[in-house]
This record gives structure tokens, sequence and C-alpha cells, in this order.
DNA sequence: CCCCCCCC
């Protein structure tokens, strides 16, 4: 129980003051859950000893609350604080007082080996009140420093001020919240929005949003109306200002990327400043990429980080939205990343048009939105959304390395795919039982049954398509060379022969008419859709004896049925999605294990 | 006070 390190007696009583000192060591005396009444984020208050004396006010930047939550760090463990930042709080009982933030910090020595160490006593009241030094100087800039006297109604200038004073009094923006606000952060505008107008019932009106970073984390910011006016030329991306007095509110999460609780609002109070002094340690931008095989499990609707190679690109596809009808430009994307997973990222209008994705290039994206299209996920981005190509970051350089190595080569899962289905969960559920349990009728569903097929329909299972790989409609041989797709409004020189194969299933229940695609109807007749393309140009007539190859032909059908209307009459529509050759073992244990169900036993 | 990301 001896400890292997001594503490940095004092240091307390020095950054309390507003001094500064390296890499502190202390010992964490105990821990406690402070939940907020807003928000269900919790944060932790330490009490924290250097050895002489100790202190209550100590938290945690709330990004590294998963240290104490999980266990990592029990009462009297030994850390090093490597960094930490100090705050001023106001509250109805005490004004100004002054709070150590610590936002980065390394076990030195767990609590479990130890003792606490020494009889530190309480650090004094008045050695971190109002009226020492730094605390005086941020009162000063916040009431009497020309800083204030850019007041309401008053034209922001750039009038460059006292920097070590400003930075004295400068806190991070981890720790702002709605019940204090006398505050003033230093933060880099790491990306700003365009201006839009919005209106509707609650009326309209202008806006812009930022984002803000420091070292501590990084803050949502919205300008609305007329002030959209007096700061949108004067903000300007990357540069870093000084700004206070904000209105800070609780975040919608659902509509934020941001990883904070709350986000802030000009108001005809707030005063920004420019930064003259460059200061490089505050980051550009915060990500917290996610791989792209953990997209596949997380819930459609998250806005995430990503990052990842643009593997390949579909054309530009231009056509015109079924409901409005208005002309819509998109590109699929696809990024491939180390998690040797696949996701398509939808971009549009003047992104999709000026994206070239012909070397490969890396793609980041901070905030991006989590889609979810026929069972397979997608990314979108919005407006506010941060897409950069090869950026100037680590990650882009790890990535660049696998995937110039070896990774082009990888076989990729791809997310996207559209199917739900393909994996094991997969119901098992006969024809009759489909029809009757009203499958289809609220939602898509799947399912899978082994069947025979009775009846492949032999006529129009061959047609010309897009050579899209998107797009797959049928096209219109223009008798020129050229052929028309009316999807994607566009003529091409060449197209693609598909097949899309019909045909009636039977399985022990009942039968079914079912669709499937190219490449599963190609497993049904043993044949690619080229080679049934050429015959269908030598031999045209061999085509409707076709039906022969299928026929009588047993698999596993992993289906997906819908309701579906057509002149208004409302009925099933069940597509082979994936057509299994049949695994006698694997069906064989199903088939063992509804037997044993059927029967009682387990 | 916005909060929308379209299409198959």
């Amino acid at each position: 129980m001896a400890e292997k390190y001594s503490l940095t007696q004092g240091a307390l009583g020095l950054i309390m003051k507003g001094g500064t000192i390296e890499d502190p060591i202390m010992q964490i005396l105990g821990s406690k859950r402070i939940s907020s009444v807003c928000t269900d984020k919790e944060r932790f208050r330490l009490l924290l000893s250097d050895g002489k004396n100790v202190i209550s006010f100590a938290m945690l930047t709330t990004q590294i609350n998963n240290r104490i939550a999980s266990g990592e760090i029990v009462d009297n463990t030994i850390v090093k604080v490597k960094k930490y930042t100090t705050s001023l709080i106001n509250n109805a009982e005490k004004r100004n007082k002054r709070v150590l933030v610590i936002l980065e910090m390394e076990v030195l020595q767990p609590g479990e080996e130890v003792n606490k160490i020494g009889n530190p006593e309480q650090l004094p009241e008045n050695e971190f009140e109002d009226d020492t030094n730094s605390s005086a100087m941020l009162k000063y800039s916040l009431d009497f420093s020309p800083f204030s006297s850019l007041n309401s109604g008053t034209k922001p200038t750039s009038t460059h001020l006292n920097v070590s004073l400003r930075d004295e009094g400068t806190h991070p923006i981890s720790s702002l919240s709605p019940y204090h606000n006398r505050w003033i952060i230093k933060a880099r505008v790491a990306n700003k929005s365009t201006i839009r107008t919005w209106s509707n019932s609650r009326g309209e009106g202008q806006l812009f949003s930022m984002d803000l970073v420091d070292e501590s984390g990084e803050i949502r910011c919205t300008v609305f109306r007329d002030l959209v006016d007096r700061y949108f030329d004067m903000i300007e991306v990357d540069k870093i200002y000084y700004i206070s007095k904000c209105q800070v509110k609780v975040s919608n999460r659902q509509f934020s990327n941001l990883k904070n609780d709350y986000e802030m609002t000009f108001t005809n109070d707030t005063i920004v400043q420019e930064c003259l002094n460059p200061d490089m340690s505050i980051p550009q931008t915060k990500y917290d990429f996610m791989t792209i095989e953990k997209i596949g499990h997380i819930e459609t609707g998250t806005v995430i980080d990503v990052i990842g190679i643009c593997k390949s690109t579909s054309e530009l596809l231009i056509f015109n939205a079924k409901t409005t009808g208005k002309e819509m430009k998109k590109r699929e994307v696809t990024l491939v990343d180390q998690s040797n997973s696949a996701i398509s990222l939808t971009l549009w209008d003047s992104k999709a048009e000026k994206f070239d994705g012909s070397s490969n290039p890396v793609v980041s994206i901070k905030g991006a939105k989590i889609m979810e299209f026929a069972g397979g996920k997608t990314l979108s981005i919005f407006p506010t959304s941060v897409l950069k190509i090869n950026p100037d970051i680590p990650e882009s350089y790890r990535i660049r390395s696998w995937f110039d190595n070896g990774g082009m080569l990888q076989n990729v899962t791809n997310i996207s795919a559209r199917s739900g289905i393909g994996n094991l969960q997969t119901q098992w559920l006969s024809f009759k039982e489909v029809v009757d349990q009203g499958l289809g009728h609220s939602e898509i569903s799947y399912f899978q049954t082994k069947a025979t097929i009775l009846l492949f329909r032999s006529e129009n299972f061959l047609y010309k398509a897009c050579p899209v790989e998107e797009c797959k409609r049928k096209i219109i041989d223009m008798e020129n060379g050229l052929y028309h797709c009316e999807k994607c409004n566009r003529n091409y020189p060449r197209f693609l022969y598909r097949l899309i194969g019909s045909a009636n299933l039977g399985d022990w229940s009942s039968n079914q008419w079912v669709t499937m695609f190219s490449s599963e109807t190609e497993k049904v007749l043993d044949m690619t859709s080229d080679e049934v393309g050429a015959t269908a140009e030598t031999n045209p007539d061999a085509l409707l004896s076709f039906g022969e190859r299928a026929n009588f032909k047993q698999f596993i059908f992993k289906c997906r049925a819908k309701m579906e209307t057509y002149n208004d009459e409302t009925r099933l529509k069940v597509v082979a999605m994936k057509v299994d050759n049949i695994n006698y073992k694997e069906y064989n244990a199903y088939l063992v294990s509804r037997i044993n169900q059927l029967s009682g036993e387990c």
C-alpha cells in the first residue's frame, strides 16, 4: 500500500490563483456524480488533493466522464493532470467561484494500491475568490474594458485588445451551461453555414449557424434574423474569436452532430471580437469517427462523423422527383474503410456535380446522417455537415496507407446493400403463413422458405437495361446507336442485358408468384444475362423454352413481401431477393428444431 | 426562432 509518486504540493494553491504548473501530480480522494436538471448528461465533481491542500471544486470535462463511470478511477487514485483549465461560475450562493476543470489526465497508480496521502487541508476560500488577480481581470474585461463598450446596437469592430489579459479570463467551451452567463470563450469557427431562410407557422426569418471549437470541446452557435446582417460577413471560418454573452440552451440532440449537450444563440448583447494572435492549440475540427462496420449497427437517423476512401462513384444522375416533379441531381459515392465495409454516401446538386472520385480520395464528413433504404444503410449530408477531400489529419494518412497497401483489393461488406435479408435471423414462413399473417400490409417484411419452381415464365424475362449501376431501368433503343434511359433522362452509347424473372413457387403449404432480379434469375437459369442476351440475338425463339431450365428446381428463397396497389387492385407482391442452393445440413437442423418445438420439447 | 437532405 505504498505510493510510488509524490504529489505536487502547493499546485492547487497556484492553479486556483490563476497560475499554471505543468503536469501536476494529484490524488483523487473522492468523486460525486452531479446530475443535471436540464439534460440526462451527468457530470463528476472531484475531491482533489495535492498533498498540501484539497479542493472540492474540481470537475471532469464531460468528454472524459467515462474514466470514472467505467470504474477506472476509484478513490485514492494518483493521477497526472495533463490538461486543465479554471473557470468562474456564478450561482445563488457563491459569486464568481473558481472551479478546476480537468480536460485530460493519466492514472499513475490505481487507488486500490494506495491510501490517502498526507493530511491535506481545505484550500482557503479567499485563495480563489473574486479579488484575486486573474478573476479581477475577467471582471474588468467584461464590465469596463473596451470589449463591453461594444454593446447592443453598436457595430462590432476588430479592436485588438490585450490578449494576455483576455486569455486569463477565458472559459473552456465544455464549462458553458445555461446556469451562468458571465463567461468569455476563445474559440475557432470550425464551420459556418450559408444564410438560410425559413417560413413556418411560427413566423419567418433568416439564420446561419457555426460550429465553435476550443481545446475543451465544441458547441453549435446560431445567429437569427437581423443579427445575421450584423455578423455573417464579419465571422470567417477558421478564425479565432472571443465571444461572450450568448444565450446557452439545451441542444436538441436529434439535430446536432456536436459533442455538447448545449448550444448557443447570439443575442443583442452578444460580444464578438477577433483574436488576432494565432493560437495553434485550438483545434480546427473535432472528429469522432465511426467505422463503417459500426454504422451498420447504429440506429437510422443518427448523426455521426465518418472517414473513408472513395472506392467508386456513380455517374451524375439527373431525374425528376416523383412527388414534386422537381429536377434532382445526385451522385452515389461508395466509401470503404479498414473495417472492410462499404457504405453509399448520397451527394446532391452542386456537391454531386463537383465530386470527382477518380483518384480514390479520402473523404471525411463531420455530421453525416445515417439513412436507410430497402434494408441497407446509406449516408446523407446536411448543408451544415463538413465534407473534406483528403483532409490533413492523421486518420486520413492512416486510411490512405491501408488502401494503398492492400485495402483496395479487400472484399468488403456493403452495408448499403438493399436487402435487409441474408442474415441468419430471416424468419422461416410458409407461403400460406405469409398470407394468413397479412405480411407486408403495414410494412415491408422479409421471410424465407424452401420451395420448388413450378412454372418459370418464359416471356419477357430479358431486357436491355440502363448501364448505370444504380439505375438498371429498361432503356429505349433509339435505333441510332444510342439508348435512352427515361429515369436518368439521358442517352447512353451502350446498354446492359439484364434479367427479370417471374415464377410460380410452391412450398408445402401453398404457392405464390414471385419476381426476382437479374443475379437471382441467373442462378435459377444457370446462365449469365450476357449469355441469355446472346441467345436472344442469334435464336430468339429458343428463349421460349428457357422455363424448362428452371422448372422443378428447388432452392431456399429469401423473400421480401409488401402489399402493392396497381390499377385499384391491392395485392401481395413478393420478390425473391436471394435464391440459395439448399444447404441440407442447415435446413435439416431447422426442421429438427421445428419438430422439437411442435412436440413440446426444447 | 432552425431542425430540411430529397430519388430508388
